[in-house]
DNA sequence: GTGACGATTTAAAACGTTTGCAATTTTCCG
DNA sequence: CGGAAAATTGCAAACGTTTTAAATCGTCAC
């Protein structure tokens, strides 16, 4: 291995040129000689020279790093979106040469406070945020200070413009409803959290969209609501739901860990699906593909999208778009064995 | 929301003070009066004073971050080990005011380089490695280089003397064993990958001890090897051993990615576990959980482990401990259904 | 009132890079 | 060969912080 060489004013006595020289030649400015700046590349290179981040960042003001917030979760994570967010952002970030940031919240402190220490100490020249909430401090707080972000979701307040991808839930649960309405299925199930999420409130209204659209007053529609976190009170609000002859023959859940829990109380029932119940979920888990019979969901791709979220992100900071980019991903139907034709009628 | 200070100098201005005096007191040096002291916080908390991140690293020489070059990995990811990876790092860096610098590796780049790039540039203070490989370069460049770093995983060359944490895969592999023995099991199945990964053969090698401990001469052991993203070939592999009478009554699989493709293809054959075949698997993957009847299976706590390795790399940074900080984690074992007595011998 | 000592505070250098502007060298033309 | 223009290179400031060494202030004993 060659010598490690770490500063510019090494190669550049190394060079018998001034470090000005040197530094322009690496950036590959046109002022400077053909001739020297391929004898400095070369140098460079063999000398195994990478520049200091700190200093190029001090002088400059761009980091070359995206941040990311880690969104607090339980001690449970049952699904690997983290994983492959990151590794999407990872992608989308490289073919730039910008790195990720990864902040923790401290129990105790708020995302909104590591967010601000984020953007405020320099660390990244943009964010991206997840999981937007009905009313979100954060959203508020970077357009407030005009730093660029990216959110993976939308709010429901439509007059506050900013950048954002996300998956067109409503037009998944609208496609969940046609299907299952196409089948027979006349009286359905709805299995959401009580956070006030604006996904939830988004795949709600798509699905009362296409309820709407058919015109059909013979549709009838249950709601099971628990808090995100409390299994136990999932499984509650599900079984009531499930209970007794009058019971949905089709329910759609929020999302795939929903439906899971679905499926394992309809099976302790003694319900077989998708023969008494249908089940249709949001996400595309791995287990779903796992759990007999195999959860019939949408496949959000995570991982494409944060990879999206990623160009767009880059493309902000680099050009500061006046109007604000948006991006609405149609998630793939992923039919698998958890649906099918409405039974009989039991009247 | 209060006006933003963004450098010490403008916080120096705002309280009569110099820059010294103001960085002194921020930092809590004694030397700087109580009363000083006092004053400056009070004013930088309610300006909202935010140090900035390039220039102290810049200085100081430590940027309080932590590397982790992401892992090259495949189109699907079926466990959610990154995620639970990165969010026990956070977890473990957050307490210690350290945050996560994430690089992911282009293509055609190799992983090497890019822990080149991030060690030579100054963005962090220590990395993390994972997934060790047999002969593993990076280990070997992080060493000659004298750079702070844990590896999750151990070489077999135990003369290299390094910074790990590990889960006992060889003790969880003799666990299985000997409970299957107990069953009544004698014919063993080991569904393994082709890849020089260490972890490997140290799971590998704790089934053989474990074997030979009891000194049993009818105990037979098939071995079945595919590459570690090759699908079809390892479902061949799997087929070829479990096809025809003389198959094993017991499947031991490196990692439940591989079991869950195991309990398939038994599923197809026509197989029912686990009467006809017992199968355990390692990890612990969420699937692995809803896949019928349940698969039996070691924990390895990611995400505590994770969190360990992040102290420990703390630790090394701030102390530079002159003997190697080492750390095996015993996996638990998580009971389902996957596993039962051997069945009548067929003879 | 003076000198000295401890308690506080400050000036200035340094970290490694980028960049505006000036200096130097080369080239070209008459 | 002289001079101006063009091409190339270099000087020095700046980014915001930490830190060494030195300056200032107040206090106290004599």
């Amino acid at each position: 291995m060659p010598t490690r060489v770490t500063t510019l004013k090494e190669l550049a006595a190394s060079l018998d040129l001034s470090i000005t020289t040197v530094s322009r030649a690496l950036a590959g400015h046109e002022q400077i000689a053909l001739k020297t700046r391929e004898r400095v590349a070369q140098a460079a290179r063999q000398a195994g020279y990478v520049p200091n981040t700190a200093a190029r960042t001090l002088v400059s003001g761009r980091s070359g790093f995206v941040g990311l917030v880690l969104p607090v979760r339980g001690p449970n994570l049952v699904d690997s979106f983290l994983g492959e967010f990151v590794t999407g952002l990872g992608e989308g970030l490289v073919s730039h040469g910008a790195d990720l940031i990864l902040a923790t919240a401290a129990l105790g402190h708020s995302e909104l406070s590591v967010l601000r220490h984020v953007v405020e100490s320099g660390r990244a020249d943009g964010v991206v945020v997840t999981r937007i909430a009905e009313v979100d401090e954060r959203l508020a707080y970077l357009r407030e200070r005009g730093f660029p972000f990216v959110a993976h979701g939308r709010l429901l307040d439509s007059d506050f413009a900013y950048n954002w991808l996300d998956t067109d839930g409503a037009h998944a649960f609208g496609e969940a409803f046609d299907m299952l309405y196409d089948l027979g299925h006349r009286h359905f199930g709805l299995v959401t959290i009580s956070e006030p999420m604006t996904f939830r409130h988004l795949r709600q209204d798509g699905l009362a969209a296409a309820i709407g659209r058919r015109g059909d007053p013979s549709v009838r529609l249950d709601v099971a609501t628990a808090p995100r976190f409390d299994r136990g009170a999932r499984i509650q609000a599900i079984n009531r739901m499930l209970q007794g002859p009058d019971r949905p023959t089709a329910v759609i859940a929020l999302f795939d860990e929903l439906a899971l829990t679905v499926m394992e109380e309809a099976a302790r029932a003694g319900l077989t699906v998708p023969r008494d119940l249908s089940i249709i979920g949001f996400d595309n888990v791995v287990a779903s593909a796992y759990a007999p019979p195999g959860l019939t969901t949408f496949d959000a791709s995570i991982r494409q999208c944060a990879r999206e979220i990623a160009d767009m992100l880059l493309t902000v900071i680099a050009e500061r778009p006046a109007a604000p980019l948006t991006r609405l991903i149609r998630p793939t139907l992923v039919p698998r064995a958890s649906h099918g034709p409405a039974p009989q009628t039991r009247s």
